[in-house]
DNA sequence: CGATAAATCACCCGTTCGGGTGAAGGTTTT
DNA sequence: AAAACCTTCACCCGAACGGGTGATTTATCG
């Protein structure tokens, strides 16, 4: 961005240049103002598109990626950390076999963590479950 | 985006109008064609960053959400029309049954595509399978 | 300190999933 | 026409999943 407004700088910096040099010199006197004044307003609205393009495109790239927790969700359907963890863990595709030897409990436990989630997302499979959550940014 | 270049063309004959106006008046003989071509480039810069963003705005809201199916990835792991579309509904996180039920095909024929994806997408599972397609750009 | 919530584990039961094989009918390509 | 491919369906079997209940041990909060 800064760059930007650099190059916009010295952009504007050398239009000035040429104008004042064209201007003391032979065209100036045989071309009329709204000629001038044309060109003008046509490379302006160039820079301008194309500045305002550089400008906005990156907030636009920041905002698309960028995760942010919703924690009021979480908080209302009642999600305890646990449970947050085995979500992640479900997102990722691994079965709950795979969850448990992560986080290093029983399956049964595991278990119990989606089924609690299930409820609490009230849904009936893993795959909505996560569908749901990403809708709900609870998970990335 | 027709609103925004009629807009535009209004705005730049209104300005040359505006010109016209006060170049046969009393102000311009005061005023020096530097400040002129300021106001102008000025003028047209806005303009410029403004129709660049609302001309760009649609493309860049289309490319950022909107999704463009990746079908070289698609074409190169050899999913078929079919397998494509149970990948889309097993992404919606409906069960066999219900992709079954929604193509109007037997359960047993929807175990045969999601077989042969988890094959082609090299995974075992139908979230690994959701979560490699989406990573892959075949579905949305 | 007692109540409450969280985390842990277990068992049962029925359903769903995944993996493998086979096969029939249709379309496209060669 | 033959080969290749897609789509469809079937059956089997073991693993994974979902649903329910019950119990113990830690926090944590009032």
């Amino acid at each position: 961005m800064t760059r930007t407004i650099i190059f916009y700088g010295v952009a504007l910096a050398a239009l000035v240049l040429v104008l004042k040099f064209i201007e003391y010199r032979f065209i100036v006197r045989d071309l009329s103002i709204e000629f001038y004044l044309g060109a003008v307003a046509l490379f302006f609205t160039v820079l301008g598109v194309w500045a305002g393009r550089k400008l906005t495109r990156k907030k636009i790239v920041t905002v698309g990626p960028a995760f942010v927790l919703n924690e009021v969700e979480l908080q209302r359907l009642g999600i305890s950390k646990r449970e947050h963890e085995v979500l992640g863990l479900m997102a990722e595709g691994l079965s709950n076999q795979e969850i448990a030897d992560h986080l290093f409990v029983s399956l049964n436990t595991v278990k119990t963590h989606t089924s609690n989630l299930f409820l609490k997302l009230e849904v009936s499979r893993r795959t909505q479950a996560v569908q749901r959550a990403k809708q709900l940014r609870l998970i990335p």
